[in-house]
DNA sequence: GCGAACTCGTTGGACTTCCCAACGAAATCC
DNA sequence: GGATTTCGTTGGGAAGTCCAACGAGTTCGC
């Protein structure tokens, strides 16, 4: 084990995984973040609005099943996305509990440009790699997350 | 380029780079949180108690320097360390507007329960790849993260 | 059938992290 | 020795995450 645990605290804490890999989350949400602002969305909405699109005219318990959002803030989420137009609320005629949540072709027109602006942030990203070695990236991340 | 981006608009987003490693950041920094509650520390929390010892008696502005935690968020979380008895805050004699924030003893045992503890939860973290594919992902994270 | 238990959307609040502004005290610059 | 800067601290605000509760509506158990 190592000895001078003191005087190597924080560079200890630097060294682990866990640390590293959140400065590349941290550099990487905030590239996408910046990306996707252009388009006047922020990650969360961002997220909810490609939920949506996804799975159609979905019910909001299902969206917060899905991205494991909190119910409260799907609600202040597509609150923003009704007002901005990229998403509509409608009441399901099946159970009246229910709003059927459905994009809009606005919405859908954003999220193709989001698209596109989000991965060009993640070729930003990975660019200090060559494209084997961000597959190999991925896939080991891959395995860690899955486990 | 990809057709039918709305129907996979998700899937499209969960399979970036910076989602897969904000993914795995957050199961890290998860493991870590739960280890080292242990000892009852908070992420933050352990990181200025290391940076403290690390650099011996130093002064608040230099913490917020090396961390880039907000000075603010430093002055709150000293106050916690100090109720601890973790850490203590001196009048530095050599220059009077400073504070010499040392470690105590208890801090110091701390410190290292909370370095096996770490150690532990990231070899946790890293369990589903051998210590090859571990070293790689740390290589590869790290040039990523130097760009 | 019909009351009990659950689900849905919503509201409220607490907590943490991060960012910016200001302040008195103290040091430094010139 | 006056102007500028630094230091610790306090305050406030935005954003993200989580928990508790509620009325309206639906489903289950008997």
């Amino acid at each position: 084990m190592t000895r001078f645990e003191g005087p190597d605290a924080l560079g200890h804490i630097q060294s682990l995984p866990s640390w590293l890999v959140g400065r590349v989350a941290a550099r990487g949400r905030s590239l996408v973040a910046d990306a996707i602002a252009e388009e006047g969305l922020r990650l969360p909405q961002h997220a909810v609005l490609a939920a949506v699109a996804e799975y159609g005219p979905v019910a909001q318990a299902d969206l917060v099943r899905r991205l494991g959002f909190d119910a409260k803030d799907v609600v202040l989420l597509l609150n923003h996305l009704e007002d901005a137009g990229l998403a509509v609320r409608r009441p399901d005629p099946r159970d009246r509990r229910k709003n059927a949540v459905t994009v809009t072709s606005t919405g859908l027109r954003t999220l193709e440009r989001c698209a596109e602006l989000a991965e060009r942030a993640n070729a930003e990203l990975l660019a200090p790699l060559s494209e084997a070695e961000g597959r190999q990236l991925m896939e080991l991340l891959g395995r860690v997350y899955e486990a």
